[in-house]
DNA sequence: CACCCTGTTGCCCGACCGGCAACGGGGCAG
DNA sequence: CTGCCCCGTTGCCGGTCGGGCAACAGGGTG
């Protein structure tokens, strides 16, 4: 919307922290730039931005005019959102941020039904951990979030959650795939290891987890990557720890969940921004979600 | 600020549901405007207004984007209000609409006590009944409301309540005021009465509780203006009935409390938009205002 | 049918926005 | 200390967009 260019702007420097850089992602010069900022902070009666010799840097009333533009391009996106719905076409963008696990089929499964119903509906899906993924819906840089474990947080407002059981997961072939059943960590701990970095929150579980009970942990692979060691997996008789809903239907691999005497499950939290009212189309795909991760994974935790 | 322009068009001609009215308030050209209209309705991909023959109404669309328009507005004279404060001076605006009983000395003296303290602070002061008060909070037209009696409504939120019982205002010299303390309803129905009419809150309570008793009421006097029936008061003798808080400090008039046997308590309240954040000012004033009425007045009512 | 009101359109001008080039100033390496 | 680089800023100029004027299309009304 053509009202919002100087907002932009402003919201752009900011980002950026120098006019210069701000006005080359605007395609414009840095004249122009620094120009529509004076024009804002001579209406407002005051400087919003402190002029430090590596460029631009909010001052308080800056983050205040920042928190607005944001709340206000949100609102707009709700209200447009709104309108296109009451027009019949379903029109809208969902941005997503999600764990690695749910890459494979959680996610894509679900958006390509979405999508199979309401081919106007666009999507961004971008992978971040669980805490730059809490980040990420407090910055609007994401609708919603779908993640592990997220630590505790005022911003997040839980729309779906369930319990997932961590899985030892080994090729075809592999010792522990002769039984089915839950298997117990020190079986695992016997075979060498291939485990998330702690990057990812299924590592700190599993930290914190031994820690408690004071077993060492020395894995042979550490990787930031699901699928790398799935890959890994597939290649050597090692032995990796996801969860089920992060795992391919692969014949060539074998699960079986870890004994809930050894570790107890982790909590999968679809969630939003507390207190955001969001776009329709948004707000109706996360309705979706929530209920289909209901009929997969069972009822929502306490 | 200037990028709300646009906006303001829009809601101008929603407001006046014409093109050519709203030009004029806008000075501008009816043909400047229409352009802008049509500019906004191709970038929404939908008009928002439904051309009749007697000018434009809002459609479905128009409605959701005048909702973001007022709120945004003010949620950018919040924004603005909050960065006047840090800097320093305390500026901003306070919009109040009252009920006519409270333009005496209640309102004034609260007004001239805060701008004694904040001379930047602003003020517009809207006599409005205790239906319309609540309309211009929910239209925007106003940030507080002081109102006896308002109708529940779930656009209110209360500040601070009390009850305010009704007297019976006479001059010096009348009969009544040869005693004090409470007075009975029927030896005020003795008298020629003048009274509020139907358009103020007064008078509908009084309706009310006659009504249940079956007791008929035949003013001699009635007027929508306070002021005009304490002038009269003090050239006949003719008993009025007003609220205490809304009485003068005249040394010519005397007022003695109805007798709670014969009619109850009205409610006094002070109240906002509910869920609205006001701005900095307006919010510091209303927190002032309200601690100041408890003090006059007493305790909040449950 | 004429008249009045409505919104709308073609044409034109002026103001504003953005581009270009140059300037002042702080950090940093030689 | 000096030259260099990057920073924001300013004077000047051109294109674009907003607004004014006048005329047009259409519905309601006497």
């Amino acid at each position: 919307m053509k009202h919002l260019r100087i907002l932009t702007y402003v919201a752009e420097v900011a980002r950026h922290g120098a006019i210069r850089r701000a006005a080359e992602r605007l395609n414009i010069t840095p004249s122009a730039l620094t120009r529509q900022i004076q024009d804002i902070e001579y209406e407002l009666g005051t400087p919003i931005f402190e002029r430090v010799a590596q460029g631009m840097r909010l001052n308080a009333a800056g983050e205040l005019l920042v928190r607005h533009i944001r709340d206000q391009r949100a609102d707009l996106d709700r209200v447009r959102s709104q309108i296109a719905d009451l027009s019949g076409v379903r029109r809208g963008h969902v941005a997503l941020a999600c764990s690695q696990a749910f890459v494979n089929h959680v996610v894509p499964d679900e958006v390509e039904a979405y999508r199979a119903q309401f081919p106007q509906v666009t999507f961004t899906v971008q992978v971040r951990d669980h805490v730059q993924a809490v980040a990420a819906l407090a910055q609007f840089e994401a609708d919603l979030a779908l993640v592990l474990q997220p630590p505790p947080s005022a911003d997040m407002q839980v729309l779906f959650s369930c319990r997932q059981t961590l899985c030892a997961l080994v090729r075809a072939g592999h010792p522990l795939a002769a039984e089915a059943g839950p298997v117990r960590l020190r079986d695992c701990l016997a075979h060498p290891m291939a485990l998330p970095d702690r990057s990812l929150a299924i590592r700190h579980h599993l930290d914190d987890a031994l820690a408690r009970r004071g077993t060492p942990l020395t894995p042979v692979i550490e990787s930031s990557s699901l699928e790398f060691l799935r890959n890994l997996v597939l290649r050597e008789d090692a032995v990796s720890l996801q969860v089920p809903s992060g795992i391919p239907d692969d014949p060539r691999l074998r699960f079986r969940p870890i004994d809930a005497r050894d570790l107890a499950p982790m909590t999968l939290i679809l969630g939003q921004l507390r207190g955001r009212t969001l776009p329709v189309a948004t707000a109706k795909f996360a309705d979706r979600f929530a209920s289909s991760l209901h009929q997969r994974y069972g009822l929502e935790a306490a």
